[in-house]
DNA sequence: AACACGCGTTCTACATTGTGGAACACGCGA
DNA sequence: TCGCGTGTTCCACAATGTAGAACGCGTGTT
């Protein structure tokens, strides 16, 4: 009857957990984060466990996440070929920005770092590698926002149902971003950080990702901004070129047949 | 009743041929590779996207690997800090050796690609990350084996089951790692490839990983062999050391109570 | 155009499969 | 020595997952 599986959620949850923690856990400790009987935790890990998904300390039985996920994640990005394709110009970016470089896919209703190239400075703006943002937070989701389809952003604004101001304030925005090509944001995910990002578009015209420069608030100045938003945009403008992107034209057409 | 959770044993192996795969797959053809219905594999995708391990292809809907996953793997390593430890001391390895230097983890009865710092030269070994790799199996499995206890080393044998002549072929072998501290291969996994190996120790002596350069026959010769012999041995007792393992004395001490 | 084939998806009766509280075993500190 | 805290096993119960058959849809063929 159901169209999904329990135990698999379950086990998707133990792992997430398990990713969450710095340090290896007991089934006791996973069963409280988790929210389920120690019983059934346990037979959760040992299911993963066999898969080598999870590993276990023979000597404190704690669980840590196991060797086998390198076997699936090194496969992920093979999947999409947007992020081959970036690296070069990511490399690129770093070496005339000096700062963090990040590629931002979107991810459905989400936006994820795919990928991470740190700055040299010794005070970094950090971004895990993996975990899904909101779209409507941060000049890398907005650079994607600000161009995906009139309807698909109602619907994501309506899910993160912003106050009346907020949602005005955001709009407006979004229409700026679009006349200039890049986003701008500063210490709206995280105090202090600065960041500026342009949308990738593939063949067809839609925002697919955002390459994104990821900076301090200490290090930006009117100048430095224009010169990142100038070199954003050319990266990504660089990897939409290579994805088959026309410039203009056959910019946003979907034939509705 | 039973230990462990089919469904998520499954999911597993839904995931895995994923990662086997280079390109999307549909419904069908997954559940042909993991010999099972229709229906439950594609109850088993629907519970995966929805913790996003896997993502559709919303206009051919054919199922990929998600980027949730990174969530996971970014985690893998923190678990084991031997990683964190190894790498710079890898990346010195391949400046001085200018081929692809590789990081085996021991899991259980197996060793696992960690860390692969690709070589410089356009034709070059490749080792897949996160796969399990057999310890009796290449240079990197041999030079863990070699210096695991004789009750570990007798089981694993056993599971191979080798033929006689292999099995002492083998022993010799093992013995003549203990006496020059690493191991060489030639063609044994890839034909036309050698590998050199050193073990890595733990602070109680255990061999749990092992740090390997990979090259081609056709750019081996024994003097490039030993220089490599001696380089790799540097790197992994570097790694060994920072792990607070005493070269002698303590070595391989394990109390029996 | 009409057709048949293949796909992904949904349905449903069935019982296998997973569930979690209670009981057990073990180790550690008081 | 005695408890408390682990991790692990057991078990009766039914909720949960199962797979065949049926459905709808698009594609390419005749």
């Amino acid at each position: 009857m159901p169209q999904h599986i329990q135990s698999i959620e379950r086990a998707a949850r133990v792992l997430k957990a398990l990713a969450d923690s710095a340090d290896p856990l007991g089934v006791t400790e996973i069963a409280r984060r988790v929210n389920l009987g120690k019983s059934t935790v346990h037979r959760i890990l040992a299911s993963l466990t066999r898969v080598r998904f999870v590993r276990m300390d023979p000597e404190t039985h704690q669980y840590a996440l196991g060797y086998g996920l390198l076997q699936l994640t090194s496969g992920v990005l093979r999947g999409s070929e947007v992020s081959m394709i970036a690296l070069p110009h990511l490399r690129d970016l770093r070496r005339k920005t000096r700062e963090t470089v990040t590629l931002n896919l979107r991810d459905n209703n989400h936006r994820v770092v795919v990928e991470r190239l740190d700055t040299f400075h010794e005070v970094r703006y950090v971004a895990e590698i993996g975990w899904p943002l909101p779209l409507h937070v941060g000049a890398g989701g907005k650079a994607i926002l600000a161009f995906m389809d009139e309807a698909e952003v109602l619907g994501i604004l309506e899910d993160a149902n912003l106050s009346a101001t907020r949602a005005r304030k955001l709009n407006s925005q979004l229409k700026e971003i679009r006349s200039a090509g890049t986003a701008y944001t500063l210490g709206e995910r995280l105090p202090g950080a600065g960041s500026i990002s342009a949308p990738v578009f593939d063949h067809d015209g839609a925002a697919i990702a955002s390459v994104n420069v990821l900076s301090l608030e200490a290090r930006l100045n009117a100048g430095t901004v224009r010169k990142f938003r100038r070199l954003v945009r050319a990266a990504a403008m660089a990897v939409s070129g290579e994805l088959g992107w026309q410039p203009i034209g056959t910019r946003r057409r979907r034939i509705n047949e």
